[in-house]
DNA sequence: CTTTGGCACTCAAAGAGAAGGAGTGCTAAG
DNA sequence: CTTAGCACTCCTTCTCTTTGAGTGCCAAAG
């Protein structure tokens, strides 16, 4: 019971995982002993399968059934067993040839990279936008719509477009937004968001604003232009995927886990969680701590800009997901879009 | 055979059709007699529901189960039997009250009205982009990103913003930039994009523009900032919506609907044709002409801005809808977006 | 001529066994 | 430690039956 999982276990731990991952049906001991490269009897194999249940690696959906793998199993698999393989150059070409197109912006950049995500691991798709104040400030431009009107567009380092509408209190002229505009660009080009805001503030607070009254309104007017009031967004493709996973055929269960989508918010949580980490992230299963969620499994990469991390991509999809050929391509997608991202629009 | 349609005929096609979308379930003589107000006894229903089916309203899955009506039957109650209600002022405030925050962008607001649609119906909402060429020219702006790279804002007088990235061959100065910038805002403000572009083939060929570089560069740049290669745009809320429908109980079928959703082009087509129409459409079934959408109606209405027709919205759901509540809920939609547009950012 | 009760008929849906079979755990022998 | 043998479990599948809702038609009543 305490003991620790010997390397005949890991093998055979390996092998059920990988037969269950291809063909979602419980594995019994004698399918072992014939599809693997396993050189025991399937009385042997049951032995060390009673005790990967008893470890906790396994379960049986009833007596007279195979062995499934738990959370744990797929943990443990993912963590120690797996060892993934690097990509050849025809399966780097594959997806890179969905990005030749030139021009895109990168919204549009990043939904191909969803879609492109969903369709070569027939799972679906997640990118992040990036967090407004994670990003680089480049450039900023006030279009007057009406007197009290302003609408701000905002464009960042790695080439985000964003607009905004401003109510402001004092009709400004022409020439006024014109300075202001002026002046901003000068001053903030290559802070972050971030710094760019804290930035305005002390200097809102500093002797100079408050004689100059140019100045006030453009603090005023380029604060309420870079607030960032979104919660985070995913683009999410592919969603129909989930409809050919043998495990989602309950229609509530699979009504639950498409609501769950439809609302982002869970997965901005859960890819954000892979902000900070590098290389490729695992989540599975409970480890979501989304009930709905609690079936799936999400494998996530971030990507970066020139400066820092922007956010991050990655496949969603039953526990019972392909790892071994998954993480490769989330990986490869993550720096490809980096390396895009790095050297578009310069 | 060939005779009409009583009214007696009409009054229990009615009946079963609104008893067919309250359960789902196939309706019986026997059933009818007692819910409804029809003094009838089941055996003389039935009579009336042999013809019915003879002039192909209804049909019966089975011998022994009650009859469901056709398309036939389900056009012939859209368009003769059903007198649409008018909204009470409660549902209307229930809809206008999701408008009520301030500051959305077009975009957002189409977004919000999918998603009402939505909620409200119960079904899945569709809202189209409006297509750019349809749209009103109001002002355009362009940041210089690189040497060679320019990015174009856009704005239509409805409030919808565009961004371009367009590639240049030429070197442009600030100061260049923004003369063309104020000239093109200047001359084409007010007119359709359409009408833009055709102006500005005319000019560059004429001798003024074949003499100015700087004009020259000013065509160029602007056609190339407003071609529009987007094939349509719709914003879909609520695809779960379908999971809740017996009829879609198939898991293929269903599949098959999602990715029909998931590509767009379908939808965009048929939100289409209810450009050219007033007041609410309805497409049922096979009317929609792609095989995959053979067991879903829409409800579409088109939305106007200042200055006509901009793009249509609706519900899609299956055949089975309860037209009498939709049709209301759409159209108020319609007309609300219409004049919030109206009126916004002026 | 229309309406209605009666009645035989049909057929899907639901339930009850019964058979089949995959897989297990345990034991004892190699 | 490994493995063959064997009894046991219990899901799955199939068939058969039952049930019941609904029909069509006919003949009698209004």
């Amino acid at each position: 019971m305490a003991a620790k999982l010997t390397d005949r276990g890991q093998k055979i731990l390996e092998a059920i995982i990988e037969e269950y991952i291809a063909t979602a049906q419980p594995v019994g001991s004698k399918a072992l002993t014939q599809n693997q490269g396993i050189k025991l009897s399937p009385a042997s194999v049951r032995n060390v399968m009673a005790e990967l249940e008893e470890l906790g690696y396994l379960v049986s959906p009833h007596t007279s059934a195979g062995r499934i793998p738990t959370e744990k199993g797929y943990r443990f698999y993912v963590d120690t067993i797996l060892r993934v393989s690097e990509m050849d150059r025809s399966q780097k070409d594959q997806i890179e040839l969905h990005y030749r197109q030139q021009g895109l912006q990168m919204t549009d950049m990043l939904r191909e990279a969803s879609r492109t995500l969903s369709s070569i691991s027939h799972y679906t798709g997640l990118v992040m936008i990036p967090r407004l104040k994670a990003t680089i400030f480049r450039h900023i431009e006030f279009v007057k719509l009406s007197p009290r009107l302003i609408l701000a567009v905002f464009v960042t380092q790695s080439g985000l477009v964003q607009n905004k509408l401003v109510e402001v209190d004092e009709d400004l002229s022409p020439r006024e937004l014109e300075k202001i505009t002026n002046y901003l660009n000068q001053t903030m080009t290559g802070l972050s968001i971030q710094d760019v805001r804290t930035r305005i503030i002390t200097e809102m607070a500093q002797e100079k604003a408050l004689y100059d009254q140019l100045m006030r309104r453009a603090f005023t007017l380029s604060s309420a232009a870079l607030v960032d009031e979104s919660n985070g967004d995913v683009i999410i493709e592919g969603t129909s995927r989930f409809l050919e996973q043998p495990e989602f055929s309950d229609l509530d269960c699979m009504k639950r886990i498409v609501q769950t989508f439809e609302q982002k918010s869970a997965l901005v949580e859960l890819l954000d969680r892979g902000l900070e980490t590098k290389g490729v992230q695992v989540i599975i299963g409970s480890e979501t701590e989304h009930t709905e969620l609690s079936d799936c499994s999400l494998i996530t990469a971030a990507y970066s800009g020139k400066r820092g991390t922007l956010g991050t991509l990655g496949v969603i999809g039953p526990n019972r997901m392909p790892y071994a050929t998954i993480i490769p391509i989330v990986d490869y997608t993550a720096s490809l879009i980096s390396r895009l991202l790095d050297t578009d629009n310069d």
